[in-house]
DNA sequence: TAAAAATACTCCATAGGTATTTTAT
DNA sequence: ATAAAATACCTATGGAGTATTTTTA
């Protein structure tokens, strides 16, 4: 008669293969079964949800819109099942964690393994993503919980500040501001900052900072990654922006590059959780921010 | 082996009535088979939803927050079956309309015939409360659209500002102020004006602007309507304000007080749409809005 | 001809019914 | 004794299987 769930699972996997005999596998049942719930859904609904013409298998445009209808009822039924997980015993299943790439190397290593100490029944999960992903990821209940720089637009997510984060300058050794105690915007203008690529928040974190102190991105450079960046400043390429908590987890860099602190109203990052409102872990999450913060780089601690 | 839709629905029909047999008969299945989804239910989930003691069920207080979930799914399924509806044939179906008791005399005579005209298959559904009320509703889904004083928290609704309604000053004839060709702030000072009892939330509007002016609030008196609010000035208990729309669709008003603008930069309300950013008629709201706009009292019109 | 989806049918798991027992007042 | 929920057992709907046909490249 009605719409069930197992029909719009099958509805979402077959949106995602496009092909029934290999949906089918995918929901462990035979290609005639599929075809008929999709079949009963459609004429449940009163809709085509998928025009199957010229050998391939295609959403229809209403059938667009239902498949996101159908993400929604199933997150929000996987919210149930896992609230009810998490009555029974909290602190314990899956937690999936999304991290950008320019936090992760310095914060997990000592919180992860302190987090699995104080709740041993966690299984933890880590993903690391640049920011847009892991917020398209969560809102879709893929991720439990990210961390990254909350200056972003949060779509709705609930957040929570855990750690400051200032930037620092890194020069190759032997550059003229080396001399300096401190930096001043002044002192910027006219620099070229070799800057991360696209997609990277740290990279709109700097270009702020360059418009602000008139400093200019050095042109037909992007690096992937705050280590390539560091390699191109000792090289003599051009100066950089680090932030702190990189150049305290990483001893190397000191030995690399000159590390040098900028003016007292220094640029800082924020960084933080974010998680969907109606995750069931909301209320568990202010006791990881605890660990979070009992565990992190001395030189971000409150 | 896994929660089924309809599972839920009894679970919040019982949820509802607390009395397996009666709850069963809502749910048009017998009592045994009512007991045996719900015991599903709740070995599938794990928990125990009800507490079946001393001759009444209640619900535990992991069932409160089950059946929280389970509003939220089901009203997820509810708009994944309206948009189909809807995507079949557009502005037709239920169309449930919320509106606060301030608005809806002067606004809706006028409005509802030309809407029902206009969109000859909807079926319109008008719920007059007042503004908490309201909200709470269309929040679990049983209204489609607001029509009320946007300057309240909307708790994450979608809103659509459609007038600005003046207020107007209402005093007994041969009242001193009736002298003056526009009254100013300082005219109000200690003058006792009669308003709308709690809930309303031009009472609210009214206390603001009390608050600006140093006029006061009558003691002892709270009017439930506007026309009781208009009798009690009549009779020379005190002064009001009123919203211009009253003023101008109920001819009667000016027969029976005297009606006198306020200062140039005049207090006013914003009359507007709310609804859920999930509706399945969002896309429907501006072509509303449009005939909304049109027949409504010329004072607001723009 | 081959590969994919639809159709025809068969089967069995389970939602829901009836009859009855248990429990609490 | 009565009223409410649980239990036992039966029935039948419909989800899923196998075999086959239809459709299209």
């Amino acid at each position: 008669m009605s719409m069930t769930l197992r029909q719009l699972e099958y509805f979402l996997i077959l949106s995602s293969k496009l092909n029934f005999r290999i949906a089918a596998e995918s929901c462990f049942i035979t290609q005639p079964a599929l075809s008929s719930q999709i079949k009963l859904l459609e004429e449940n609904l009163g809709l085509l949800l998928f025009e199957r013409n010229k050998q391939n298998v295609t959403l229809t445009s209403q059938g667009h819109r239902m498949a996101e209808r159908a993400r929604h009822i199933l997150s929000a039924v996987n919210d149930m099942e896992g609230e009810a997980c998490n009555l029974q015993k909290p602190f314990s299943g899956e937690l999936r964690i999304g991290v950008i790439p320019t936090i992760a190397p310095y914060i997990l290593p000592s919180v992860i393994p302190a987090l699995s100490h104080s709740y041993p029944d966690l299984r933890l999960f880590l993903h690391e993503h640049r920011t847009d992903r892991l917020i398209e990821m969560i809102l879709d209940n893929k991720l439990d919980l990210l961390l990254l720089d909350l200056n972003v637009e949060l779509k709705g997510l609930c957040s929570l500040a855990l750690y400051d984060d200032p930037f620092l300058l890194a020069t190759p050794f032997g550059h003229k501001l080396n001399t300096k105690s401190v930096i001043l915007k002044k002192d910027l203008k006219d620099q070229e900052l070799l800057l991360l690529e696209d997609g990277h928040c740290m990279r709109d974190h700097a270009l702020d900072i360059c418009e602000f102190s008139q400093a200019r991105e050095a042109p037909d450079f992007r690096a992937s990654s705050l280590s390539t960046l560091i390699g191109m400043v000792a090289a003599g390429s051009g100066i950089t922006l680090l932030p702190s908590i990189a150049v305290e987890m990483d001893a190397q860099i000191r030995k690399t590059v000159q590390i040098l602190p900028l003016t007292k109203n220094t640029p800082k990052r924020t960084i933080g959780f974010a998680w969907r409102p109606n995750s069931y872990r909301s209320e568990e999450i202010p006791h990881y921010a605890k660990v979070f913060r009992q565990y992190s780089p001395a030189c971000v601690r409150k």
